[in-house]
DNA sequence: ACAATATAGTCTCATATGAAACTATATTAC
DNA sequence: GTAATATAGTTTCATATGAGACTATATTGT
């Protein structure tokens, strides 16, 4: 369909418009991180059948041995029923265990079973192929500048967020 | 807590835990992106009452004037339900008008009311006022960088999201 | 012309989400 | 010690989501 069908030749919409969102940076990253997500999460659901969340507690698990619900809401930013939800589901596929701590029986520390060590070190390689495909369209300087960006506007938000 | 009581002090977790996950890019992204869009959200909810799709919508049309549902699904990214959602909130609420294209029955040009476009006047500038807020820690080489940056990875995501 | 295919947009359905209520336990104030 | 408050984690509930079915219309091939 050419654009003169629009309305007719005189209302036709202009050719070249000023694109501003795409100069906005909230709409940029936001945008960029979707497609990252949902390309990222194709490997997660369809080689692995876990999910975003559920990948996210067991790599912290993996990196921190042992984490309660409670930490990895905070360090990753994800709700506690979210976190709830991600534990459970990977406690029942067997990745995961849970011990009540006897000084504190609200809480549960948690750390990865032996097959969910076995998950993340194969989920992990692919993980970082894909990165490293992804970023390899950057120079190592950019790559670096990106680091540091990404700290400063992490910090940033958090300051400015609640506001 | 101390983390002594979680299981005893011969157990207790590292102090110094190896951060990979802080240095994985699509993780960073997301994070990110997650805390702009809840911060931004806010402004959009609370005092205009729009959520960030209608919000897509919106800004899109005062920016080209008139497009077609499908025309703004691509350029956002956004699947065609939810952008029919927003299409059909937007109008309800008087912001956005459609007129059904005489050559094509089917589809139906979006343009924004009066309404729409005095709305987007008064977001748009507190949108920016928000973003100039965010990014006022970048050095302006920084800033530049980073739009490179998104640029490379947004075509790179592209690219290798099918996979 | 007519059958087969493609397209724009809506709707349905199954799942995902977060806010807030809730349960159980722990801590603080008196 | 006990009432008031705080905290960890789960569940409920109302809403948001996207995949895909569906309707209506348009296009293509013969």
């Amino acid at each position: 369909m050419k654009n003169e069908d629009i309305i007719g030749d005189d209302t036709a919409k202009p050719q070249i418009a000023p694109m501003q969102l795409n100069q906005f940076v909230p709409y940029r990253m936001v945008h960029l991180a979707s497609n990252i997500s949902v390309a990222l999460s194709k490997i997660y659901k369809q080689e692995f059948d876990i999910t975003i969340a559920e990948w996210r507690v067991l790599a912290q698990l993996a990196e921190q041995q042992t984490l309660y619900s409670k930490d990895i809401g905070e360090i990753t930013s994800m709700d506690k029923s979210k976190v709830s939800r991600a534990v459970k589901a990977l406690e029942g596929k067997g990745y995961l265990l849970r011990q009540t701590n006897k000084k504190d029986n609200r809480a549960a520390y948690l750390f990865l079973s032996t097959l969910g060590k076995v998950l993340y070190q194969k989920i992990a390689p692919k993980a970082l192929l894909w990165e490293r495909q992804l970023i390899k369209v950057l120079e190592s300087s950019e790559h670096k500048d990106l680091m540091k960006i990404l700290d400063k506007l992490d910090k940033q938000v958090l300051l400015i967020g609640a506001k």
